[in-house]
RNA sequence: GCGGUAGUGGUGAAGUGGUUAACACACUGGUUUGUGGAUCCAGCAUGCGAGGGUUCGAUCCCCUUCUACCGCCCCA
């Protein structure tokens, strides 16, 4: 028994016809739907340069920090496959000066493709992995805010999903941020040896952190830790008011958590969470996240420009869509198999199955000179509603059987007429049942 | 980066330190010469993730390694 020479990457996958067509259907549902809300698609490179992303997710941010998939190429560029959507996006809006004039503001665009982070695989987490992303820029509007919100939901239940959870929080501006921070910081400092290692570290690093912490240890101090929300400069508060507000007028269903943390840097403001409830998922409950991130845009460059997106992850969205019982079922049956019988039929047949599919049905043939009986199991298999059978006989008369494999029903066909008329052929043995 | 569990054919799997590695599914062929189901018959792992070692002998014991799955961290 061969053994394979090779196989994939870790963390990678092979997706197979199975999964592609489901993946399929929800590029296709995505695009149909961000296009409806005028989003336009964007393709960004796979790779960019290491500091893209560097500077975008935060020199301390996991992602960077240990997550990065970067390398030296020959020109001993120091590249990162991206790990994210959004700094791409970013780059390409600056270079490409999408903030002129002659641009719409805001302007939306949206991305599908796939990212990579070096980590441990494990439940639905991947080396490589896939998301669907929006990124609207030039308008700090809670409106604009909302509707990407919007968005997503309406992604999530065009598709078939139930019990999500909305989580959104306000991260406030660079003040609200600044001050809250140092108050958080005042806050944990007394109790810092009690803190699990990790949240110490966080405590140096990015305070903010630590009320993500799923520690226990942590999480006692987190309960009573001061909420950003009462470090909220006045446009930042009434920004989050209006975005509940907008959202509570769509009957959105949401809830607020302030101890929600964003993993890259660059959030400001809203920031919101997507979560399935299922227990089997929990590992990898949250299949979109996103929010506003206002100084990304001067980062590389830019004029001042207001920002606000989400990512999707297309693994935990199909699993969570197969765990749900909601994935779209894949039909692989056939219309027409055309069996074949003698070397000499080989040509005819040939010609029959390209004629059948010109007319834009499913069909197949025999390809490995299998008996007639081994070919109709094949058409049976594959629940084929005619076969067109082509043996000496038949071509002798230049013509075919064709039957009906519900009735089992057969009529023979002048090649001539097959070759012209087939729709009408098959209708005519409909009406007769 | 750390921890846990596992690795037998196309698939699901049973199994033992010692002649031919169960069983089932799938697949292929046959069951009177060119027609789908069912039945029945037959075929289908010189090999038990890889590499070492122990042993007279290892799929089963030991070591290493790789991979997968799950958890931590973090995230999508």
């Amino acid at each position: 028994m061969a053994k394979p020479l090779f196989q994939r990457p870790k963390g990678t996958a092979d997706l197979l016809p199975d999964q592609t067509s489901q993946w399929q259907h929800v590029e296709n549902v995505a695009r149909l739907l961000f296009g409806d809300y005028n989003f336009k698609e964007v393709r960004t490179p796979i790779f960019e340069n290491f500091e893209v992303f560097s500077r975008s997710a935060g020199d301390t941010s996991d992602v960077v920090t240990k997550e990065m998939y970067d390398f030296h190429d020959k020109g001993d560029r120091h590249i990162a496959l991206r790990p994210e959507g959004t700094a791409g996006i970013v780059r390409a809006y600056v270079e490409n000066k999408l903030y002129g004039p002659e641009f719409d503001k805001p302007y939306k665009s949206f991305y599908i493709g796939p990212m990579f982070r070096y980590e441990r695989p494990q439940a639905g987490r991947m080396r490589q992995f896939h998301q669907i992303g929006v990124e609207a820029f030039g308008s700090s509007s809670p409106a604009l805010d909302v509707e990407v919100i919007a968005m997503a939901i309406d992604l999530f239940q065009t598709l078939g999903l139930k019990n999500l959870r909305v989580a959104i929080n306000t991260l406030g501006d660079k003040q609200s941020r600044d001050d809250y921070r140092q108050a958080l910081i005042d806050y944990l400092t007394p109790h810092r040896a009690e803190l699990s290692a990790d949240s110490q570290a966080r405590l140096e690093k990015n305070p903010l952190r630590v009320l993500d912490s799923k520690d226990p240890r942590d999480q006692v101090f987190v309960a009573d830790a001061p909420s950003i929300l009462d470090y909220l400069s006045e446009a930042s508060q009434q920004h989050f008011q209006k975005v509940q507000a907008l959202l509570t007028a769509l009957n959105l269903d949401f809830e607020i958590d302030p101890t929600m943390v964003r993993g890259l840097d660059y959030y400001n403001d809203t920031i919101f969470e997507v979560m399935t409830v299922d227990e089997q998922l929990k590992g990898a409950a949250t299949i979109a996240g996103g929010g506003r991130y206002s100084g990304l845009v001067s980062v590389f460059g830019g004029p001042e420009t207001a920002g606000v997106g989400f990512g999707i992850g297309m693994e935990r969205l199909v699993s969570l869509l197969n765990a749900q019982g909601v994935a779209p079922q894949v039909d692989n049956d056939l219309d027409f198999y055309v069996v074949n019988i003698g070397d000499e039929t080989d040509v005819a047949a040939m010609q029959i199955v390209q004629a059948i599919r010109s007319f834009g049905f499913v069909a197949e043939r025999d390809y490995l000179d299998r008996s007639a009986k081994a070919q109709f199991k094949t058409a049976d298999r594959h629940n084929a509603k005619y076969v067109v059978t082509v043996g000496e006989k038949e071509l002798a008369a230049h013509a075919a059987n064709i039957k009906n494999m519900a009735t089992g029903e057969q009529q023979l066909v002048k090649l001539a007429d097959l070759y012209t008329d087939l729709p009408t052929i098959i209708d005519a043995q409909g009406d007769e049942q």
